[in-house]
RNA sequence: GCCAACGUAGCUCAGCUGGUAGAGCAGCUGAUUCGUAAUCAGCAGGUCGCAGGUUCAAGUCCUGUCGUUGGCUCCA
């Protein structure tokens, strides 16, 4: 008996039955079997090892295919838990998944590992390495896989094999002394596993719920080559160094103090950032038909009851009390909102009336998950409502669409993920309204040609919501931007506006916002920027850096000129060498450095450095600052 | 909130097994007048996060607490 399979260039190959992707390997070349680590079935990545089925599509997957990377992760975390168990043997194993960046493994051990610890197990996966272990997969019958982990002392084993559907075939892997419940597949043998690193620990609770108990979780990654590795290494470092909090500490942004936990303290220089982004939202308001309010921080809980914030975000807010009456303070702006609208009468004239906001917001993070000021206390948000009839919504949201790309455009997110959030288990409003509103949302998506993916039961508790996610210089994502679709707050609030016919309708509320929070954005822009803001937003974007202080006096009048023109500029008249000073501007990412010495001041042109393009020469101070003013003004990257 | 780690001068960090706190940068003063990423010298700067405890003696050991970090979970 001969089975035949079907390679990706087409041609057939006879194999004997039985015959496996190491055999099909080896048929072809020894260097071919040498580098394979698994082998594609039908669409299906399985061991080199298991036997392959007559009429198959195969391919094998060798290092130089990217979607052998994840057999390779999973197996090098099979390594790490055999290692571990190797230096520590009452350490439990939980689970050990691959995930986007590499893997990790969770253990139940008496003392966390310490770094030290990770070094030493990380030599000890080398170790196994070399030994050049195979990797055995074998079927188990449920009551011999229970047996054989309780054996082993392995009761969290026994739970997951108890959790495996009945239908479903249950399997393990043998290297050495080391066994493991899994579905694979796995390289055919831990020498293949070359290029890995363990990254730190964290606790993470057994099967991520927090009335179970607490395991200590070791981070790692690997790939196909040393190179790989090594480059993905220096993206972390790179990532690192662009870290938000250092340079907001560098550059004089902005600090935290333990007076008031995960609240940022706006430094000079950083609110100038922070009040340049409002501006910047605020230039668009005006061409978009926006109106800004500025609504209360404090409000009575009665209105938050109305708002069905009180039932369903209580936990998330701050509460406060004065003469006998309990207040919140705001965790958004939408119901001040409603206040506002409902102060008055509307007609379908009046619509879409869009009222936008830059109110501060308090939102109660749970200790222990803020960061930075991604994820802060206190922030504001380039918040709008957009009150309209519900013929009205889908040019609203159309629009609405157009401008956010515009926004995004303009800071260097080109590329954008969109994601539509639906109705969560906690929420307002019957099923039909839910329905309708998420359609209205996928409908206008498709319209305006986007791909987007669905995030089930993650909407609002008022509503379905887009949620707008950009890649960073370094490619990671962050979500920025939502659009929400709202027939509860209206309703709640008893919104009404007078249709044409003369009866009463009630509007639809959408709740936007592009930046998101501008203390989380502004983070952002940090890391995909490096701290290096493009001039419109630099704080200082030009420094007059005179050479001895011969030049001071001619430094001082650029400097008074520059200011003049609106320019934010610094003369640097320290008692230092140029060099040091342009050192300094450097480090301080400053756009535009201006080198005036001797034979500036006679000839009363500039000398120009710009931070990443370097010294650029001498040119005259007017063509200067016609450049600088369009840079700025069309607000280039 | 939970688990773990960390908290020393404005910043970055050193301070081994307990013996009475140190460097570089920044700052101040002086010298130097210099051409595209750090001129030299001197001075000053700390109740070692905070509160208890152990000890003859605590930055160091223990307990509590606050904050930060990495995660769990949640989210803009």
């Amino acid at each position: 008996m001969a089975i035949q399979v079907r390679l990706p260039d087409d041609s057939v190959r006879e194999l004997r039955d039985g015959a496996t992707g190491e055999d099909l390997a080896a048929t072809i070349g020894p260097r071919l079997l040498e580098a394979s680590l698994a082998v594609r079935a039908d669409g299906q990545i399985v061991d080199l090892r298991r036997p392959l089925q007559d009429g198959a599509r195969v391919a094998l997957i060798t290092s130089k295919d990217s979607e052998g990377l994840e057999v390779v992760r999973h197996s090098t975390a099979h390594l790490l838990a055999q290692a571990v168990k190797n230096l520590f043997p009452a350490a439990r194993v939980g689970i050990g998944p691959v995930i986007e960046d590499g893997f990790y493994y969770d253990f139940l051990v008496e003392k966390f590992f310490t770094p030290e610890d990770l070094e030493a197990i990380e030599a000890e996966m080398r170790r196994i390495s070399g030994e050049d272990l195979p990797v055995v997969r074998e079927e188990l019958l449920r009551n011999d896989a229970v047996a054989r982990f309780e054996a082993m002392g392995e009761h969290l084993k026994v739970e997951l094999v108890s959790d495996i559907p009945e239908d479903q075939v249950i399997t393990g892997y043998a290297q050495g002394n080391f066994y493991d419940l899994c579905r694979g597949p796995h390289v055919p043998s831990t020498g293949k596993l070359k290029a890995f690193k363990l990254l730190n620990t964290a606790a993470a609770y057994w099967k991520g719920d927090e009335k179970n108990a607490s395991m200590c979780r070791i981070y790692g990654t690997a790939f196909h080559t040393q190179k790989e590795l090594d480059e993905h290494l220096k993206r972390l470092e790179e990532a690192k160094a662009r870290d938000h909090r250092k340079l907001g500490k560098e550059l004089s942004l902005f600090s935290f103090h333990p007076e008031a936990p995960a609240s940022p303290f706006f430094h000079p220089k950083g609110a100038l950032v922070y009040n340049l982004l409002v501006d910047f939202m605020r230039e668009h308001y005006q061409s978009e038909g926006y109106q800004e309010v500025i609504t209360p921080q404090v409000l009575d809980v009665a209105m938050w009851k109305t708002s069905g914030h009180y039932d369903n975000f209580r936990e998330s807010m701050f509460f406060t009390e004065a003469e006998e009456r309990e207040y919140a303070l705001k965790p958004m702006n939408c119901p001040s909102h409603c206040l506002i609208y409902g102060a008055g009468h509307h007609s379908y004239r009046d619509l879409p009336l869009r009222l936008a906001d830059f109110g501060r917001l308090h939102r109660y993070e749970r200790s222990g998950v803020t960061h930075g000021l991604t994820r802060v206390r206190t922030f504001c948000q380039d918040d709008a409502h957009i009150y309209c009839t519900p013929d009205q919504m889908k040019a609203e949201m159309a629009s609405f669409l157009v401008f956010i790309k515009r926004v995004y455009d303009t800071f260097g997110f080109e590329e954008m993920r969109v994601a539509l959030s639906t109705r969560p288990e906690k929420r307002l409003g019957s099923d039909e309204m839910w329905d309708e509103a998420e359609e209205a949302l996928a409908g206008a998506l498709r319209e305006a040609g986007m791909d987007f993916h669905i995030n089930p039961g993650e909407g609002a508790f008022y509503g379905p919501k887009i949620e707008f996610q950009v890649l960073d210089a370094l490619r990671r994502p962050w979500q920025l931007g939502t659009l929400q679709v709202d027939y509860s707050m209206p309703a709640r609030f008893g919104l009404t506006y007078v249709r044409p016919d003369n009866t009463e309708g009630q509007p639809v509320m959408l709740h936007r916002a592009i930046l998101g929070s501008l203390e989380r954005f502004m983070g952002i822009l940090i890391e995909h920027c490096a701290g290096a803001f493009p001039a419109w937003l630099a704080p200082i974007q030009v420094a007059v850096l005179p050479v001895t202080d011969r030049t001071h006096a001619f430094a001082q009048e650029l400097g008074a000129r520059l200011k003049a023109e609106g320019f934010r500029a610094e003369v640097d008249l320290r008692n230092e060498k140029v060099n040091a000073k342009i050192r300094d501007a450097q480090l301080q990412k400053v756009p535009y450095m201006l080198v005036v010495g001797d034979r500036e001041a006679a000839s009363g042109q500039v000398s120009v450095r710009h931070r990443s393009r370097g010294d650029l020469g001498a040119q005259d101070l007017g063509g200067f600052l016609d450049q600088l003013a369009l840079e700025v003004r069309t607000r280039a990257r």
